[in-house]
DNA sequence: TCCCTGTTGTTACGGATTTCACAACCGTAG
DNA sequence: CTACGGTTGTGAAATCCGTAACAACAGGGA
């Protein structure tokens, strides 16, 4: 019943959201996938065929109301509720992501934190208890979390995410530059900013030949 | 006559190099489709066409040459030879990426730093001195600059765009909340925690309602 | 009331990407 | 020197996704 939505679909909607929020705080109240679109680099057809396939938000000759699409993309999203993270690995990049202030007001709490090395355990980033990654297993599963976020080195990384998975979590945010391997069931989204840089190399190196002004 | 090469295409470049370098790494000579596949989650024949769009590397019967591919992958990207990158905006998350060890090794060297808050303007980070961001413009002019990197507060991000691009930057890694407007010619990637996460939450929230175990 | 402007929701089309399937080929073993 | 298991490179088929186009409609003004 249910048409299978694609996943571009989904990975855009948070985009839209984001740019509704923004619109909103700006005083405007209604918004056509036209002006959206001009603000985001989409096609007016691509939001509009986004939206369809969740419903009919829009009014003919006036567009989308900002705070109504808004709410229902949220609601679509799951983004009308509050979601728990853990954090493992306090590292440098971890320390960075526990005391980063833009998880929460979208959401995002995290209640609780892991790391391997004795020396890291029992200290305090942003307020949470770092724990043993051992206790892992047992914390999780007493205490319902949603998110994993993985910021340990590449080497330790998959450990880590099947120890997530088993445990029950069926969301991994990881910054490790590997690919996990997770069961279908599990979303995995992957922060790379090497790899970022090396897509990028290749246009420019590209243009550098083709001989720009 | 340069068949035009799919971005997705280009995307895979470096995953699929990186996994060479593991391999490599464990001593392996060969590859085949197949396991290089499995290790990366991803089919035989993707990997196959991927490759076809810009020679033919291996041999029947055999599989890859595992450094004679990534040779080649790091030649077709451009990965062969240093790249030159500027950092606007020290904050918190900033000196994060200047102390990044991850970016050097990989032939990314943060050259420049700049910020506009006086008291940043001056110090030092990982050994580069941070510059004043009006200045910017007659920095780049004068040094070769080929990646910028834009972390700064989202209201500021697209003017520092706008900068990087004027001075001539033709590839952008965007750390901020926003996407940036660029011309045709400029390469940009976004790296975003937060919507990575609100696109995953549609996927567990769809679970509970299916009614996982 | 009727017409005009603006914008949606949707269907149909076409292009892009992935998957399939297999002929061609390599190296080895008999 | 032939046969065989293994694997590539690649067209063709299938699927996925984005774009175009337009009927339907809302609101406002004459
Ligand atoms: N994606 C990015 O933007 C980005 C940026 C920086 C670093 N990284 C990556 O993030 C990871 C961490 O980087 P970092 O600079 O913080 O490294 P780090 O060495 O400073 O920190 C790693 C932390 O992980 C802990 N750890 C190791 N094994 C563990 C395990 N099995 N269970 C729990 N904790 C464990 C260590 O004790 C340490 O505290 C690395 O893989 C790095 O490549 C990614
Ligand atoms: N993508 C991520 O993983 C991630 C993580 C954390 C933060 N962020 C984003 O990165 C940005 C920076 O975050 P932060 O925590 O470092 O913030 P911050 O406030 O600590 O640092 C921002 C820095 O930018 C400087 N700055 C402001 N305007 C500038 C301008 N016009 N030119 C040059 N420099 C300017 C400020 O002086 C400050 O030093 C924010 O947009 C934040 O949302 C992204």
């Amino acid at each position: 019943m249910t048409l299978e939505i694609p996943e571009v679909v989904i990975n855009r909607l948070p985009v839209y959201a984001r740019a509704l929020a923004a619109l909103a705080m700006d005083g405007e109240t209604v918004v056509s996938s036209q002006t959206l679109g001009e603000r985001l680099d989409v096609t007016p057809a691509q939001i509009r065929k986004d939206l369809s396939y969740f419903g009919r938000f829009g009014k003919q000759g006036r567009g989308y109301n900002v705070l109504g699409l808004l709410a229902k993309l949220r609601e679509i999203l799951g983004l009308d509720r509050k979601w728990q993270v853990a954090l493992v690995g306090v590292g440098r990049l971890g320390q960075a992501i526990a005391e980063y202030g833009g998880f929460e007001p979208q959401g995002f709490q995290i209640v609780a934190v892991f790391d391997s090395d004795p020396a890291a355990v029992g200290t305090t980033v942003n307020e949470v208890v770092v724990r043993d990654s051992e206790e892992l297993d047992t914390f999780l599963r007493q205490n319902p979390v949603d998110i994993g976020v993985v910021a340990v080195p590449a080497h330790a990384a998959q450990q880590v995410v099947d120890r997530l998975v088993n445990a029950g979590i069926r969301a991994i945010l990881n910054y490790a530059p590997m690919m996990p391997h997770v069961p279908l069931d599990v979303a995995v989204r992957n922060i790379d900013p090497v790899l970022a840089m090396q897509s990028m190399t290749f246009y420019i190196k590209r243009q550098d030949l083709t001989g720009a002004k």
